[in-house]
DNA sequence: GCAAAAGTGTTGGGCCTACACCCATGC
DNA sequence: GCATGGGTGTAGGCCCAACACTTTTGC
């Protein structure tokens, strides 16, 4: 047999910062094709590597990023998606901290990787914008049925961190009142005895942090919330 | 670049018989390794042909089988899977219907391409079992936000064929007022002014069909039920 | 007439939605 | 003291689960 088919995997990582969004990292191209534009992370599987591991070496060596949060998003594989030759695209999906966020912003080659808002993104490279658009979509569903606060924010945060969060990424306005109610009644989330540092207007509110046992259960099993 | 990975593509194809439940394709092994074992339709992608096309086409080969719905699965990529060389599995999954399903069992070559009740299936090639494994939490999965009873069952059906469907996947009793009040409630099921032929035993129940442009409507959008 | 499967309604409880005012802080 | 954002409760409606007897057919 003469197949003749390359094997390349991508990462759609996302961020969260509160005045930022909900926001995903991009690299710049230097080589030709599409040498200049912006792509998401990625690159060819070594030979003896686990996909997973491609992924994050990837991410490592373009971006500097540990991610936290990894699973695989969907499999690009139409035979003239790259202009050379047949590169199939595993794609994964990535969620990092807030830390994580906050580190990449500052580093010093943010000229080759760094964060763009979901809601302005640039032309990009290749099919990404398709890829891109899927991982958007699983990022949504996925907040209705996991608990994914934990890998975007802050190991302490206040109740309305996690209120904009999820009202950043659905783009819609989310009642107070019957949201904590619901998050709260799923049982992984800890009031603590600690308010955040004020910002300069408003009331301090409490911080919070998740409860790892009980999120790591729902993080498993799922559950249901209707927002 | 010197990277050395095949690509092929697997289908694990749902068929569904009132007596028969929730089965699956297999084919049997005609070549090393695992001559002679059971394993999931499947083959490598030609250069220039698409990975959908390519299920299809191989499930065509090796089973005759034309699929009235396929979806991308998972891909698994561990570097040891198959002990010849490197082959990534991008898996598919697939419903066909109920006649499909007849015809295959009583093809003649059947001897290499067999329907396996899910309850019963033998020991599978490389991994598998891993795959099916995969495929089968995402059909349990998928019947209580899509409706899937299209694909699996005859174009007239009585009520209970798919609630025993629905029980059968679930495997667990299903209450059969509420099952009914849902379902009818979603307003893509139609009742015709036909009963089923009577089965030696029992009343004979009213036939229905599903209405095709609601139908469709729901398969995009999906909806929630709890069951 | 009996065995087998189909058909059919109601009620109580829980959950969800909608909704508005007071509180703590910085300036 | 005012601007800003945090915190809190309830009532009504809807949906869901639980539950058992009657009807139609074949034999």
């Amino acid at each position: 047999m003469n197949q003749n088919i390359k094997v390349a995997v991508d990462a759609i990582v996302f961020g969260y910062h509160k005045t930022e969004g909900v926001s995903l990292i991009l690299v710049k191209r230097k080589y030709s094709p599409f040498k200049g534009s912006w792509a998401i992370p990625g690159g060819f599987v070594l030979n003896e590597e686990d996909l997973e591991s491609a992924v994050r070496r990837e991410l490592r060596e373009e971006t500097g990023v540990e991610i936290n949060f990894l699973e695989q998003l969907y499999t690009f594989g139409k035979p003239n998606r790259d202009p050379r030759e047949r590169v199939l695209s595993i794609s994964y999906f990535g969620l990092v901290n807030s830390q994580t966020f906050q580190e990449l912003k500052a580093a010093t080659d943010a000229e080759q990787a760094q964060w763009f808002s979901i809601k302005s993104l640039p032309q990009l490279a290749f099919d990404h914008q398709e890829i891109v658009n899927v991982a958007i979509t699983r990022i949504r569903a996925k907040i209705k049925y996991q608990p994914i606060g934990f890998e975007l924010l802050d190991p302490k945060f206040s109740f309305s961190d996690l209120e904009i969060l999820y009202s950043t990424l659905l783009d819609r306005k989310i009642d107070r009142r019957n949201f904590k109610k619901k998050i709260m009644g799923l049982g992984f989330l800890e009031e603590l005895n600690e308010k955040a540092p004020s910002n300069g207007a408003g009331r301090p509110g409490s911080l919070f942090q998740f409860n790892v046992d009980k999120y790591r259960r729902y993080e498993k099993n799922g559950f249901h919330i209707e927002i």
